[in-house]
DNA sequence: CGGCGCATTGAGGGCGGTCAATTGGTGTGG
DNA sequence: CCACACCAATTGACCGCCCTCAATGCGCCG
C-alpha cells in the first residue's frame, strides 16, 4: 500500500526495515473520495496526515471574491498535507481531482516517529522541503514565464514525478485535471489555457486525449519550457 | 545574538533552557555581507545553515535569459536556507538586500539536534513549513491579485513579520529592497511597481521615504490587499 | 430528451510590458 | 569643488498578452 510513498522517499534516504515497518503499521485509515470532493478544508486543524494512495489531488486557497489559486498538484505516493502536522491551522484546502484513495495517518504516529526515528523524520522533512522547492519553481513560472512556457513546464514536471513512482510508460501519464483547474494553478483563464494547449498540440509537443498526456519528445518540450530539473533534486539525465 | 530567532520560534514552541543553550552554543560563524552581495549561490551544496542576525535578504532563481524571480524575503531572525540542510543541491540563491549580518551553523549541529532534541527539531521544521505557507500566499498574489493588491499584500505581510521580532514601531519598518527587487518578487516590471507604489501613496495607504515604510492604517491596507493573516499562523488580532 | 459540466472558438478591451528619456542621489577621481 | 559615472526612481508613449463576455459544441447522465 505504501510502496509508492516509500519509493519516493528512497530518492533521498534508504528506508530501513525498521522504518518501513513503522510506516506500514500505521495505524492507517483509508478513505475514498469522488472527483471534486474536499479532502481537507481551509482553516481545519488536523489530527491526521494524508497520503495519496491512488489518484490525483490539488491544494488550493480561495479569495474573498470566490477566485481560487491552486498551489500544488499531488499524485500517488505524495504526502499531501504533512504541513498540517506542523501548522496549527490549515492555510489551504485539499480536494480530489478525479477519484482518490487516501491513507490517513494519526499525527500521534508522526510524533512517535520524531522521538524514535530521526532519519525517517528527516526523510519526511525532506519531502516537505521538496514540496517547497516545487512551490518556488511555480512562482518562477507565474512570475517570469509566459503561458505557453508555463504549461509546458508543468507537463514536464508531472512527467518526471509520475516516472519516479512508476506511473508513466512511454512518456504518457494520466492527468485528470480539468482546464479550469489548470487555469487556477497557473493564474490563467480557462480560455487561455485552452488556446495554449491547442498550440502545444499543433506544435507536436504534446498529445492530449481524454485525461491522457503523451510527450513525444521530452527533451524538446523541456527546451521550450526552459525546464531544469534541479529543483526536483534530480542529478544527471532527467528522461529515460 | 539569537534572540530574534528564538522569539520567532517561540510563536510556535516554548524553547526550553536546554534547547536555547544548544542553539546558542553553535558553533556559529558570523559573516557580514554588503548590499547585493551573494550569500548562497544557486546549485551550491551547503554544509552550513544561515540565520539572518541583522539586515534583509532574498532568495531568488534565475532563468536562462537572465530574468530573475525572487521567491522570498527574509528579515532578522529568519533561517534563510534551512532547506539547504535537506536538499542536496540548492535550487535557488540567496543575496543580501542592504547590509546583512549572517550567522552560519554547521549542518552537523542540526544533525545532532535531530538525534537529541526532537521538539526543537520540530520547531525548525515548523519554520520551514511557515516558509512554504508564505510561498503559497505569494502564489495567490501572483496568480489572482492585481499589482495594486499584490504590493499592498506584501507590505502587510512584512509589517506583521517585523512586528513579531520587535523591529517595527508605530507601524513603520525599514525595507531596503529596491523597486527592481520588488518587481522581481511580484513578477512585475519596475515601471509598474513604481506606478503602483505611487498610487498607494496617493491613496494615503502607505508612506514611503528612503527605505522606510509606514502604514498609517493597517486595517485599511489589509482590506485593500485582501489580507488574511491565517497563513502566517496568526490567531485573532493581527495589528497592535 | 434535457440538463450539466467541460472544451472550444470569436470579439473586444485592459492591465501591465517594453522602450526610452529624465531626474536625483551617491560615490569617485581629477 | 566639480565632472562624471552609476544606480534607483520616475514619467510618457505605445503595444501585446491575456482577460472578459458570450456563444457553440460535445459527451455523459438521470
Amino acid at each position: 500500500m505504501l510502496d509508492l510513498l516509500i519509493r519516493k522517499l528512497e530518492r533521498y534516504h534508504r528506508v530501513s526495515a525498521e522504518e518501513r515497518q513503522f510506516l506500514e503499521e500505521g495505524p492507517w485509515r483509508v478513505v475514498e473520495y469522488q472527483s471534486h470532493e474536499p479532502i481537507v478544508r481551509e482553516g481545519d486543524s488536523l489530527t491526521e496526515a494524508c497520503v495519496i494512495l491512488e489518484g490525483f489531488a490539488y491544494r488550493f486557497k480561495t479569495l474573498r471574491q470566490g477566485a481560487r489559486q491552486i498551489t500544488a498538484f499531488h499524485i500517488a505516493g505524495d504526502f499531501c498535507d504533512l504541513h498540517g502536522f506542523l501548522l496549527e491551522q490549515m492555510d489551504h484546502g485539499i480536494a480530489a481531482s478525479g477519484p482518490c484513495k487516501i491513507g490517513r495517518l494519526p499525527h500521534k504516529t508522526l510524533h512517535e516517529c520524531m522521538e524514535r526515528l530521526p532519519r525517517l523524520t528527516r526523510a519526511l522533512w525532506w519531502d516537505t522541503a521538496l514540496d517547497a522547492a516545487i512551490h518556488r519553481e511555480w512562482m518562477v513560472s507565474m512570475g517570469r514565464r509566459d503561458a505557453h512556457e508555463q504549461i509546458a513546464h508543468l507537463l514536464c514536471e508531472l512527467l518526471l514525478r509520475f516516472q519516479w513512482v512508476g506511473l508513466s510508460e512511454n512518456n504518457t501519464y494520466v492527468l485528470p485535471a480539468t482546464q479550469i483547474e489548470l487555469g487556477d494553478a497557473f493564474g490563467l483563464s480557462t480560455v487561455h489555457v485552452n488556446r495554449m494547449l491547442q498550440r502545444l498540440r499543433k506544435e507536436g509537443l504534446i498529445i492530449l486525449t481524454g485525461g491522457r498526456v503523451t510527450i513525444p519528445d521530452p527533451v524538446q518540450l523541456m527546451k521550450v519550457a526552459g525546464f531544469d530539473p534541479t529543483y526536483l533534486q534530480v542529478r544527471g539525465r532527467a528522461t529515460r
